[in-house]
DNA sequence: CTCAAACGTAGCAAAGCCGGTTACGAATCG
DNA sequence: CGATTCGTAACCGGCTTTGCTACGTTTGAG
């Protein structure tokens, strides 16, 4: 199948953000999830994908949890999106009968349609960093101009 | 939710390359989901979306079946995405809890972000047209759904 | 007018994925 | 050692997709 719904990539950005705004802070799972409405299992397994993709590091114990592993401004959404999605097809495919030649055909543009959208959206993604996101979303009191 | 897993977008481009091809013919949904390796009920599913978008008509009765609205270089797979996927984010959201000020920021640039990749996607599908799927698979001549 | 063909749609079932939850072992710090 | 936190497995409920049956409705043929 395709691409199953999910809110991983807008749980993932979320956290990360998060993450970014306080880089030397450790956040343990547990305070990330009361943060995005979520649960420390899934926020935990969300951010294996990122930890697997070099996105974040992570440490148990106690005074442990999670931090980002490079600045704000080295990671885009495009890194956040390859992360979490892998090589699912972002428009869906289908599986045509192999005993209709056009079917055939039909398929292999359709990998091709699929695989340039796919690009459509990382380039689109790639325009937007962690820091972009931190700084719009600061609520500190901090200067948010340019 | 945000997009469930479907194959609906490669049924569509797949059926609308077939009734394309041959633009004066009535073509069953029988006919259809057998070329597609699919089933009637569900190629009428899809279909009544292309309808309702003005992409294709349908008629019952002997003779009936369906056809395309107008000539295949007027209609661009951004036109079949929006048929059949509506307003589904496309990347995904999920609901931040409304007491997170930081969070409900992140939720309003997420939406932002999901409307600018569906843009991207929709930029580059509508560089497409059935015309050019109809002629590049159909560069055989060989016959519609055998 | 009657009949058969085909649509339109409801309803059900099988399958798959997502996210919540519990549980437990492993790692780490005090 | 003991508490804390990660890592991961297992299970569940809920939702979506898709295939299938069924049945009413529309339409054309004779």
């Amino acid at each position: 199948m395709a691409r199953p719904t999910n809110t991983r990539f807008a749980l993932a950005v979320h956290v990360l953000t998060l993450l970014a705004a306080d880089p030397e802070a450790m956040h343990s799972s547990e305070l990330l999830a009361a943060s995005t409405g979520s649960n420390p299992v899934h926020v935990r397994r969300v951010l294996g994908r990122l930890r697997r993709a070099g996105l974040v590091r992570s440490r148990p114990g106690p005074r442990g949890g999670w931090l980002v592993t490079r600045p704000a401004c080295d990671t885009t959404l495009a890194d956040v999106w390859r992360a979490v999605t892998g090589d699912d097809a972002l428009l869906g495919l289908h599986s045509a009968s192999p005993d209709c030649r056009v079917g055939q055909r039909i398929q292999r543009e359709l990998v091709e349609i699929d695989r340039r959208a796919a690009e459509a959206v990382a380039a689109e993604l790639a325009r937007t960093t962690l820091r972009d996101l931190v700084r719009s979303t600061d609520a500190t009191g901090a200067p948010v101009g340019a």
